[in-house]
DNA sequence: ACATACCTGACTAAAATGGTCAAGTTTAGA
DNA sequence: TCTAAACTTGACCATTTTAGTCAGGTATGT
């Protein structure tokens, strides 16, 4: 499993957007400066939260990014799995004939991740977008 | 945030352990056989879980390792801190006068990891060793 | 036309991961 | 007492992942 600066930037950028996209589209200079997230890092990010229908853009001057969806609708787990940072926690071959470890049998710790997994994802599921934004209404930055 | 093959395997040793510790000490050879798991990488497992007296140690023939406690005494947080895998989500540089990023303020997200931590933390902390052999009592191996 | 901002893909330094290898020390049992 | 089994320690390393950078584009509002 991973939770890296990855998913941390994708959903502190989410969240900058989600508070200033309600005039004009936001472009990535005006986040990377607020969040101190490197430009060309945050455009792959920006491009993958786009291919999963996150963010919306528009080109040219005056362009820039914003949510396809309200707050409320988009969740954490959709953004972490947009940007590659789905949660796992096992690599036991799947589908081979033979389980974990290649034995015949799963291994002991099996069940465990699979709860553990299932634990964090509805953790995830919980939480919006707009959840955060609400934690975060008094800030400044 | 880590979770990888080094937690599994100090889990799936120390379950493994719980089974045959009964009588005698368990080599390592043992272990390694039966799970699969290289016995060199095993070593570096089992320093570690012995400096955080989760087992003990007999040296020479017929020596090897047994639990320190009771499997139902044993929680998997205690396992997972011993071999380093320590549940973290942020890397925001602690006691430096800003916060994340450099800034004056928390980044957006900071409470939310902080929450994920806990909750992860919480559900290791409800699992025993003894709970891993209770569910996996009818397995073979 | 030109500046702004999105878009794409290749590249890379540094760290983490998942080990291996070598050289011990200790002790039970023959 | 000798020796093999088993623990102990620390250095080393190949591969993968991470967290970016860099170098080009393309689209579009003014």
């Amino acid at each position: 499993m991973k939770l890296t600066s990855k998913g941390r930037y994708a959903v502190m950028a989410l969240v900058d957007l989600a508070r200033f996209d309600t005039i004009n589209p936001v472009s990535l200079r005006d986040i990377s400066l607020r969040q101190g997230i490197s430009l060309d890092y945050l455009e792959q990010i920006f491009s993958k939260l786009k291919k999963n229908q996150i963010v919306k853009s528009t080109r040219g001057t005056q362009g820039g990014y914003i949510l396809s969806k309200k707050p409320n609708e988009i969740k954490l787990n959709n953004i972490l799995n947009a940007v590659d940072e789905k949660v796992k926690t096992v690599q036991c071959k799947k589908e081979s004939k033979k389980g974990c470890n290649g034995r015949a049998t799963k291994c002991v710790t099996h069940n465990l991740w699979d709860e553990l997994e299932t634990h964090i994802n509805t953790f995830f599921e919980k939480k919006s977008l707009q959840d955060l934004l609400k934690d975060n209404s008094e800030r400044v930055n």
